[in-house]
DNA sequence: TCTTCATCTAAACGCCTGTTTAGTTTGGCT
DNA sequence: AGCCAAACTAAACAGGCGTTTAGATGAAGA
């Protein structure tokens, strides 16, 4: 079985990516303009290369019928065997948490993330995934848009990083419990911690302990 | 929110099941001929009013862009599990390089990673994961023990994070090109940067640009 | 009964799209 | 130098395709 040239890879990703983006494979043309390829042969050169090579199914003179094969999305790195039976894990990105609602809740809920269980810590608990929102944690190597895996808990220990639940809003601190009160300390030399009195701690939840953090650059 | 006939649930139910099947939906024709419905308008009657409630998007006046919505699918039963139909990409985890041995080869690859693709940017190039050793980074966020995610690339503009091979050890650095030299920027007070003779740079190279980042907490 | 809506036929317009033919350019290989 | 494949420009054809206009039928409500 042929290799690809780097612009035969292109294309294919290309065409894979927009139909997994759209919802439906790109046209000739528009392979053209993306790549500014001026000719429609010029493109057809390449789709003819990625049929003879197997990555790439074609049908009739159908519109928008280009598919990768499972060859093609072999050769882009989207089907191989992750870690012999070790599970792909799903979990919920919630956006936050209506009020008498569970946290895990359709309402909740904006996505599905699928992770690899090697890239988090072993643990029985319920997990989820939040979007970082605000440099409350910069100077813990937590930044504004990160997405923080959390294991679902109700306390926390001194100096954990948890998700915790003020006024409605989520936030992201270290929990310090001091006595008659727990102190929620910012990883951020311009913020002031917060201080939750135990006694009328109306509003306040632990919702969870960070237990990863994945980050998308540029 | 306006419920479906039985007939426009149908057809939501056709286009679906095509662009499941086929990896392209179906166009206005094909549908009326599926349902032997004699005109093209009797067909868009049907599309216009599942637009209308919200159970499927069409793209300007472009071939095959029917596409259901959230709702849409939720209507017909198929409220899917990760993220609707976007793949989750499995990425060598790399060691390291061996001398003679491309990146990607089973020599370099200690394992494969699971990872939702909305978790990293959208690039044609190709990816790999690696693990952080040293504390080279730290002030970028980046600490010892994290995951990397990078994209393959020979090159690196100034100010990104490259992962870079020197003499035959992978290392992580912002690169800033300056004339007749490269620097190699760690992001740690008490390092020092290093350069690299543009003429004489054998044992140098740049294997790609880092594009994503895993965290292991506890 | 009158109205509304869902469903459909028929026909036509005009851009969209895949395909083909005929070349050119570039770089690697012999 | 000669050859070949990859990659591309240019131009044109024919059928595909979305959209619109005009109208028909029947069932459900008001």
């Amino acid at each position: 079985m042929e290799g690809l040239t780097q612009r035969q890879r292109e294309i294919l990703q290309f065409i894979v990516d927009t139909a997994e983006r759209n919802g439906f494979p790109p046209t000739v043309r528009e392979i053209g303009v993306h790549f500014e390829i001026k000719s429609t042969n010029g493109v057809n050169d390449h789709l003819k290369a990625l049929e003879r090579k197997g990555h790439l199914t074609r049908t009739g003179q159908l519109s928008r019928s280009l598919v990768a094969t499972a060859l093609g999305r072999r050769t882009l790195g989207l089907e191989s065997e992750p870690g012999e039976g070790r599970p792909t894990l799903h979990l919920p990105l919630v956006r936050g948490l209506l009020p008498g609602t569970d946290l895990i809740d359709p309402l909740n809920v904006e996505d599905m993330l699928a992770l690899d269980s090697a890239l988090l810590p072993r643990t029985t608990a319920e997990r989820f995934a939040l979007r970082v929102q605000g440099d409350g944690m910069i100077d813990a190597g937590i930044f504004n848009g990160d997405i923080l895996f959390a294991k679902r808990q109700k306390s926390a220990r001194s100096g954990e990083i948890a998700v915790v639940l003020i006024d409605g809003d989520m936030a992201v601190r270290r929990v310090y419990p001091e006595g008659e009160r727990i102190r929620l300390q910012p990883a951020n030399d311009a913020m002031q911690p917060t201080f939750i009195d135990v006694s009328q701690s109306k509003g306040f939840e632990v919702l969870g302990i960070v237990i990863g953090l994945q980050r998308k650059f540029g």
